[in-house]
DNA sequence: AATGAATGAGCGTTCATTCAT
DNA sequence: TATGAATGAACGCTCATTCAT
């Protein structure tokens, strides 16, 4: 008569959870769309849903914990010596289109202090890359990195509601109409 | 179990109801954001469910009703003489300002049936506007109309999640990045 | 300016109106299943929801009048000098398969007085023609028209709720059973 | 938009809720009638709106539930060493009466899966105790099981819209107008 | 620390009924 | 007298959130 309690492996499951309720996230919103259940996501993860909460108390979290994964790539691909302002900048369109079921949510809490965090990390980036790209002459005179910043919001909304099939394709297009407006972007 | 309604002003009051009705959508949406409950527009439109849900049957209704409303003032301003089609994507945008809850429901729905027929009523005074344009040169050279409608379908749907009080200079910028890109667009 | 109101053809529609309701709700409950919407039925008859109301004020009313049409031809054949108590049997049978949908509302007004009314001239009808066939030792002993009344309940209420392509067969089948246990019911 | 529920007993509730509920759909559903609200369920249960969907995700999932309590019983009965095929009608007539509020949702779902599967096991009892009843010559010549069936299902369908005083009485009736055709049911 | 059943407010939607025209 | 838009209570259902285990 012992009662044999399904999981419970601890501490250690902690880390490893988080990882696994991002990815699961990923993949329903992506899947079912913006307003997916949280519970859904809990059971692809194959996790209760307190725990979800533990983790991400709210949607904005768990955008916020997709961006964060997209931006440590982004500021490792910045931080490499033959990088330019235009190797940044198409990352982060591709990763928007990989994370595209989430950037709603973070405009929509633009006032929410993760996601400021988050977004002043981003910005310090592209304004890093912005000023080397600058001295090599590779932006459109009179534009700032915040222009930049614009474009990619603009873009990258846009995105967030196109089908999958034809994100790729919209992007490009896209970065073809702002391009004369932004500059080449590639530092020599 | 008798029903004893409040008032009945009689078949009469349907028209006023349907205007009301999009007044109030425009109010509610716009202060209480994209999913604020459709019966807190009939509320404010002193309407029953019932009337709301025969007037609108959905959501995407009463968004394409809204931009039918501008879209018929920007046919008015397309056949106008002297207009240009800087003229008609200016207005579009101010449109869009004052629309902006109900972009998102109208890109989302952009298979349905009623959003098609819109997209292609809009797309039609866009096409015809930027041939006249095209003839004086004052398009990018290599740019379609179609160009045209991913501009204003991304600058639209940035504004549509942007604070009320920011949405004009976010336009004003956005166009200063697109301009270069897609061509001066004033007719002689 | 001039209104021109749909159609009013004054009193005379009176009486067609009422068929076509008859006929409309025959049709669309046999479709649509016993809770098809009234308004449904209004429309199909060509005919305003108010209309309908005037004629018949409740789902009870529809079906009562339908069965009293079946009444109708269920007393002619009655009266008809050869026709035997099976023949009548057989014929209500018959008009159950076709008013399937009507059969659960009259069964659960059963104490409404417009249901009474209808209760008490069927019963007549099968209580005389039982009389007959008595006479002729086509009854089995012991029982009495009220079995028949019964076993009629029974056949048409299974009959209600029988998928249409199956209810000859089952009628059948359930007559079998029945059968001997009411004799053979046909005078000579 | 904090909520505050009153209680939350937690997990153990889980079965006894399931239990509860159906008793207590038992109890709306006799005496409020075959659509009553399953709001009125869950609070006569004293239990959430959730928590019913849970268990039983819609009215045949309830109706299978009850059934499935009484085919326990059955089962049991007819495995009973000296019980006879007639004990086991009359338990399943005694049922009816006492479930006669699902038993029209039963019949109208025969389609799903659920009902289904019950229903299999309800013919399974029935054919068993009928071979037996065969052997002793306790049944008709030429009837089957299926014809045993039919029969009850003509007699619940009939109790099931029976006022709950009279159901005794009409079920006794009822058989002894079917007995005939089916034959005495008592093996030895 | 993890689980997942319980909770219940709130949503969209339906439809019987009324009544100005 | 006929029309059909207007009404609004009430339903089924979902899901974010809590908390006993």
């Amino acid at each position: 008569m012992t009662k044999v309690p399904k999981t419970n492996r601890g501490p250690v499951a902690g880390p490893e959870n988080r990882a696994a309720l991002i990815a699961a996230a990923r993949a329903v919103f992506d899947e079912r769309g913006l307003d997916a259940p949280l519970s859904a996501v809990a059971r692809k993860a194959g996790v209760g849903q307190g725990s979800l909460y533990r983790h991400f108390p709210d949607r904005t979290a768990l955008a916020v914990a997709v961006f964060e994964e997209n931006l440590v790539e982004l500021e490792a691909l910045a931080a490499r010596p033959g990088s330019t302002l235009r190797d940044v900048v198409d990352l982060a369109t591709y990763q928007a289109q990989g994370a595209a079921a989430f950037i709603e949510t973070i405009i929509v809490a633009r006032a929410d202090a993760r996601v400021q965090e988050y977004d002043a990390r981003l910005r310090a980036v592209l304004a890093d890359k912005w000023a080397q790209a600058s001295e090599s002459g590779a932006v459109a005179p009179g534009t700032t990195s915040d222009d930049l910043m614009l474009a990619l919001g603009m873009v990258a909304m846009f995105l967030s509601h196109a089908p999958r099939a034809q994100r790729a394709e919209i992007a490009e297009r896209a970065w073809g109409l702002l391009g004369p407006g932004l500059g080449r972007l590639e530092a020599p």
